[in-house]
DNA sequence: TACATTTACGTAACCGGTTACGTAAAATCA
DNA sequence: TGATTTTACGTAACCGGTTACGTAAATGTA
């Protein structure tokens, strides 16, 4: 073993027989320390291999350099691109990324934040989970004054600075999209009703179908779809209609994934008889037969905003009445649903 | 604002009318202490919602709670996955886990160890960069007494525990899966070098020719692919030999699309022509068409071991002479090497 | 009943930084 | 030249726990 002691600022201090405050203050560069003292003090530092103790210094400062991440799944391509996207800008103002994930389970969601709390983290940037309910829990970090930021999957009610894509516009687009391929009959795959952005898809396409007046079906709005087997259930239903749609619009790619090996096994032609979209532009919507149109949300983007907008309500220490940062997502047009 | 303090073991003591050492005493179920002020104790810091200062404790007590990670990149899917496995098991023994990307650079990873060490974390799980040169980096954490962890891509050379593929067994039940097929003449697209898991695939791979006594062409050995770019070239090059592969192996999914996409453009036949196999089992695998036969490395399992290797260790001090974990991936078969 | 243990808790130092406050010496000023 | 300001550093308390050591009271033992 013969674990290395660490060098601490007492063993600078009585190398340059001064006290362990003046060394302290050196390397902060505090204008009270002289030059000579400091250039020594630093010099001592580097030769000693001095590395400061984080612990001791949050617990006399109360401050962190850590931000808290809670994700639903971290192998999930879209959350793995935004913490990939914060831990870049985490590294650049010297801060960490502490991570945890929820399992869409609202109870581990709770313990991640109360973890996070003990942790004493700078912020908690969050994506809240398909099961979480109520704000209590990230109301209590707030008490603490942990900042909380909301990216993606928000709560609007919870008032914290939020990190959102662009649904309703990006809706409109594509909605616009499959009505200009000559599209009428237009389902849509919902996402769980109690998290906003699924929400938002699916009222901004009730509006986008009266806009460009398209028909409008109760039926063809199937709630409730997150993996790929309820996008296969709901495309089943929805295919052996007898007026079946004539394009799916699914509010998450592994749904539209599900829904095109539904229509190529009951052997309807994609984009002919039945176009496909998806949202999320996971990597292998271009990979499939045909390539399907989804949405690029501007994930790593969305990882980067989220720490800058942290980075900001510490400047002005004013977050809470801050407008969302917006995302603008862009439609990425593939084959399934490209009739000309 | 309103920050709410946070109740301390000084305020659960004088609430109590004792000193904050039972407190601290209680609240670990310490010996000494009587049941009756325990449970006095467990109640009141309930009542006065105590949490622990986790810095606190540990600058006195000097150990962490906190694995640090380090992976190329977090939003590579293998890496992911592992991570999301090393979240599972450290969450269920109250661990947390400090997260850093490389980007496959080895001065990131230099830094990023330094960071580590700094957090005066429990222990290091790394997977190197692709860069990665020498090991004094992690030779430091070790000074410290920090135990590393090492998965995937590993180098032997540094002594600590190590949690791999058997790569050697994988590539020749491969190689025989390809014979089987009737591809005579199996090319092999290797990775970085320096890493050691591409060099242990290449030379199993050029070890299980032999065995089955397949053509070894030293031509058909392209190095260096890691990308789609690199696959693209590198089975440019193979097919427009004057005797091209039958096969191609490559040592990273992403390079075997390359491939695949290659030979559509070239109009050869896959798997009547030509045999393309990858390696990691990326989700797009299943759905490229063909679809690509790949290897499964058990990536979340990994992660996993990583963390149980690292408790094991704890318990037993005497980690580095441990043989490493293995992982054993499997074959998945699918379209793309089944011409029968 | 006298002595040895055990039980239950208090005392105080320590972990490694930070910082409000005090002060001697040097520099500036009237 | 004496008063005042500035410069440069020391003193000591503090952050919130942990723990070696000490001690009084309760219990056990002869």
């Amino acid at each position: 073993m013969a674990e290395k002691r660490r060098t601490t600022i007492y063993d600078i201090a009585r190398e340059l027989n001064i006290t362990p405050a003046s060394v302290s203050r050196a390397l902060k560069d505090d204008l009270s320390i002289g030059k000579v003292t400091k250039e020594l003090v630093r010099k001592t530092a580097l030769k000693l291999n001095y590395k400061p103790n984080v612990n001791a210094r949050l617990l006399s400062t109360g401050t962190s350099k850590t931000l808290g991440v809670i994700v639903p799944k971290i192998n999930d391509h879209f959350f793995a691109n935004v913490v990939a996207g914060i831990e870049m800008v985490a590294r650049q103002s010297n801060h960490h990324v502490l991570i945890c994930q929820t399992d869409e389970s609202f109870d581990n969601e709770k313990r991640c934040v109360e973890l996070l709390i003990n942790q004493n983290v700078a912020c908690i940037i969050v994506s809240l989970a398909a099961t979480s309910a109520g704000t209590r829990h990230l109301q209590e970090a707030k008490k603490y004054g942990i900042p909380v930021i909301q990216f993606d999957r928000t709560d609007e009610s919870l008032r914290t600075q939020r990190i959102i894509n662009d649904n309703e516009q990006i809706v409109f687009e594509t909605v616009k999209h499959l009505a200009t391929q000559g599209y009428k009959r237009i389902a849509h795959l919902a996402g769980p009703q109690n998290i906003d952005i699924y929400r938002d898809r699916r009222s901004a396409f009730e509006k986008a179908l009266r806009q460009y007046k398209l028909l409008y079906k109760p039926e063809y709005i199937q709630m409730d779809c997150l993996t790929k087997q309820n996008g296969r259930e709901a495309a089943q239903k929805l295919l052996s209609m007898k007026q079946p749609p004539d394009a799916i619009f699914a509010a998450a790619d592994i749904c539209a994934l599900g829904a095109l090996q539904v229509a190529k096994e009951m052997n309807i032609a994609v984009p002919g008889t039945l176009g496909i979209c998806g949202f999320s532009n996971e990597p292998y919507t271009e990979l499939t037969t045909p390539s399907l149109t989804t949405i690029e949300q501007g994930s790593v983007e969305m990882g980067k905003q989220a720490v800058l907008a942290f980075m900001n309500g510490q400047e002005s220490r004013q977050a809470r009445s801050l407008p969302p940062v917006i995302i603008q997502p862009t439609l990425v047009v593939r084959a399934s649903t490209c009739r000309v």
